[in-house]
DNA sequence: GGCTTATTCTGAACGTGTTCAGTTTTGCGC
DNA sequence: GCGCAAAACTGAACACGTTCAGAATAAGCC
């Protein structure tokens, strides 16, 4: 059947470009099954590509590691749950804002608590997947997303302290960084959301509130 | 020469305690020496075992895997550092003790960057190996230790939150941590401790100022 | 269709961390 | 000294992530 002149694809695209679209959908949706399955360390990459249908070297043009190969599944989920957290200005209490925003979070870890772990495990520090400075990226995203947060706190009269929006962002980010790490690490079972955004609220209302007496001095 | 009836040794230990002792020592120079020379991904176990003087498989009877040869190696030290920095309670300024803490990690990170960056990797979740699980013991003591910190400086008047003191302890470290990794991260240079602490004192003074506005609602 | 070039694919081969069955050494009672 | 059980040691073997020289395939051109 050779010379059929393309059935009906409208595509300005050439086969090569489908052909690289549909492995990499194969190769991602391999990966998925498999790291929820049996989790990230016990899959194998043989195994992945095995079940993606590809050959074992043809993975890793798709992605530069095993690791990237985790941020690929979940870089796209990962930022519209972000744009869900940070879609529309509100005007409820800053702390209930915040307290919103990191919901969609913890909902989103708490799907896949063991993969969430490994993700907040391997974020630390520079990677050289695409896929990985893609996540970082991200990351940075959600700290002007919070920076902005600040900003129109401060205008409401929610906020007034004396330091920049982007510092404060960093803050507030690296307390909800501590506390979602201390929320999956307690143990494998399945995550309470509830308990954890209870425990997030205390200490973002410390940073809120201060440390410092009202008038004191010393 | 045998049956030469001790030399000198006054030790109740057998011969055998001795002999593990110096290996141990003998495997906690060769990874140190290596590590530093060539960094840690680009050491390999079979460079440390031969350096050792001993067989690739003994390394494994003293240390859990390669991981747990870095915090052989670090944690004797990391503990000195921590028992300096929370050494005697002192009238000073609550930031300023904790800023007078801090200088002690950031000066001790700052002679191995390369290292500290992987053991800040590294201690990111739970790990096997009995040198890793002292790593986060250590952690939570320094959490500890902040909080007794907060204690004292209740009492003094220099902090009056509603917030239990291990919480702020968490929170503090938190804060620190988040720092000191982003210090680590700029770039392979040594790592400039005065500019850090500027850093981290702007940081955690948001957490004693408070966001809010002193008098304000909303 | 044929030819050439660029792109994509592939699995054998490599390097590395880790294991473990077998060997060597030590401690100890006689 | 002599056996003998326990402890410590060892490197060949294994499993896995990653690379890369060459094969297969698509694209472009006549």
């Amino acid at each position: 059947m050779p010379t059929m002149i393309e059935p009906d694809a409208a595509k300005p695209e050439g086969q090569r470009a489908r052909g690289k679209a549909q492995k990499l959908q194969r190769i991602r949706d391999a990966a998925r099954a498999l790291f929820i399955e049996k989790g990230y360390d016990d899959t194998t990459t043989r195994e992945i590509a095995h079940r993606a249908g590809v050959g074992l070297g043809t993975l890793f043009t798709y992605a530069a590691d095993k690791r990237d190969l985790l941020f690929l599944i979940f870089n796209d989920e990962l930022e519209a749950v972000a744009a869900r957290a940070f879609a529309e200005p509100s005007n409820a209490l800053f702390i209930d804002q915040l307290i919103a925003a990191f919901h969609e979070f913890y909902a989103f870890f708490a799907k896949q608590p063991h993969l969430a772990r490994f993700m907040l495990r391997e974020l630390t520090f520079y990677v050289a997947g695409v896929e990985a400075r893609r996540f970082q990226r991200h990351r940075e995203q959600i700290v002007v997303n919070l920076a902005e947060m600040v900003r129109r706190a401060k205008q409401q009269g929610g906020v007034d302290a004396g330091e920049s929006d982007l510092v404060i962002g960093h803050a507030i980010f690296a307390l909800y960084a501590a506390e979602i790490r201390r929320w999956l690490a307690n143990d494998d079972s399945e995550p309470e959301i509830k308990q954890g955004l209870v425990t997030l609220r205390r200490t973002l209302n410390i940073l809120i509130t201060g440390l410092a007496p009202q008038h004191g001095r010393r």
